[in-house]
DNA sequence: CATTTGCCGTACCGTACGTTACGGTTCGGC
DNA sequence: GCCGAACCGTAACGTACGGTACGGCAAATG
């Protein structure tokens, strides 16, 4: 049994564990109420007390989940080499279309639904662990990148946390709560190119020198 | 008992409909898994039979609970007489600050982490209420006033839903997402003002004329 | 080959909760 | 005062699910 409260990472679990792992975020995606440990440990093909040995309990395997798909979408970082305007801009919208195509998935829904409604109950701890590894992971990825610009010229601001966080607004405006309260909204790949856009350009309105 | 689909209103309700619907609401602040038709009887001191008879069941019980609560925080209208840019702007300001006291109370928390919960499952009813009352009135209430900007030479737009949802994304930035997932941020009345008038500076820097 | 280990499948238990049923009480109308 | 409707309090039922126990099997281990 993995002991609580330690992270769960890519080398700490088996590939036998990884499946079950991944059979819980399938289950958790085709609709929150089928995650029960009997549906995983079917679809898995695993037993329940394989399930109880290696997790504890159902909090465990839901921590363990979170944690595993948080390992899996790693984004790639940004590179703050040879920085001006075009290079700033680019990877400003790049980091706008990655935020989206992650938050608009169908794992990333499931996942921060269950999360929220867990937030709702004494239990925070899959809250801080999705906010960990979305939001506050978020600033830790684009903050060096916001404050190289700054050093080149190329941005204007005081607070680099206020300014990140007006971008991260100018990028998901209402696309989060509303895919999370099932909103039908479409967002194909040409809306998101569009949005990213329009963010990077409503950003440098905001913060160009 | 209440035909389900109508729409729950101010007058549809005896007082003590009203009582047991704001136990419900209580319930629900403090903390979501009290919320049990058992609890709710207890609270409200009235019989199950009773919120069986109203209600139907326990959806309809929540759905009535969401609705209630969408009926009494009707917000004042922005009025669009004598506009020009500092009344625009304190309408924008007004609105913003409105947004955020609403979006941060405990009520509206609870209520959309429910929804929100409720929207992973197949019943997706209460995440539209949700929307309904929450994110699309805002953009039916506010967009009189950008557009009355717009006729009056101060905003300059062409797809009015656009500049509200950019509007929305500068007011709330990452602030509803962090509350529902339980991030203890603070979020008292000065942090509010600044907030709002920040958002509006924003705004108007974007889409002033 | 004998033994241990790990795991699958399944049956089982306890509890929580939605839902129903029922006896007793209050209250307005005649 | 009498009646019926509405309602309270509580007991009871059915089910779903978290958690546990156990038999069987296959692979590793000696």
């Amino acid at each position: 049994m993995t002991p609580p409260g330690l992270t769960i990472g890519d080398d700490t679990l088996t590939e036998r564990q990884k499946a079950v792992l991944n059979a819980a975020l399938g289950l958790l995606v085709e609709g929150g109420d089928g995650l029960t440990m009997t549906g995983v440990a079917r679809r898995a093909s695993c037993s329940k007390e394989t399930l109880y040995k290696w997790f504890g309990d159902r909090d465990g395997l839901l921590t363990a989940t979170v944690q595993w798909q948080a390992a899996k979408v790693r984004m790639v970082p940004v590179d703050r080499e040879r920085l001006d305007a075009r290079a700033l801009g680019i990877a400003l919208e790049k980091f706008a279309r990655d935020l989206l195509s992650v938050l608009s998935g169908d794992i990333s829904v499931a996942l921060n639904r269950l999360a929220v409604s867990h937030a709702g109950q004494e239990k925070r701890n899959l809250g801080m662990i999705v906010l960990e590894n979305g939001r506050y992971a978020m600033g830790r990825r684009l903050k060096p990148v916001l404050e190289a610009g700054r050093d080149a010229g190329l941005l204007v601001f005081e607070d680099c946390e206020a300014a990140f966080r007006t971008f991260f607004g100018l990028v998901v405006r209402d696309v989060q709560i509303r895919l999370l309260l099932g909103d039908a909204m479409k967002l194909d790949e040409k809306t998101i190119l569009e949005d990213a856009r329009r963010a990077r350009e409503q950003f440098f309105a905001l913060y160009g020198a």
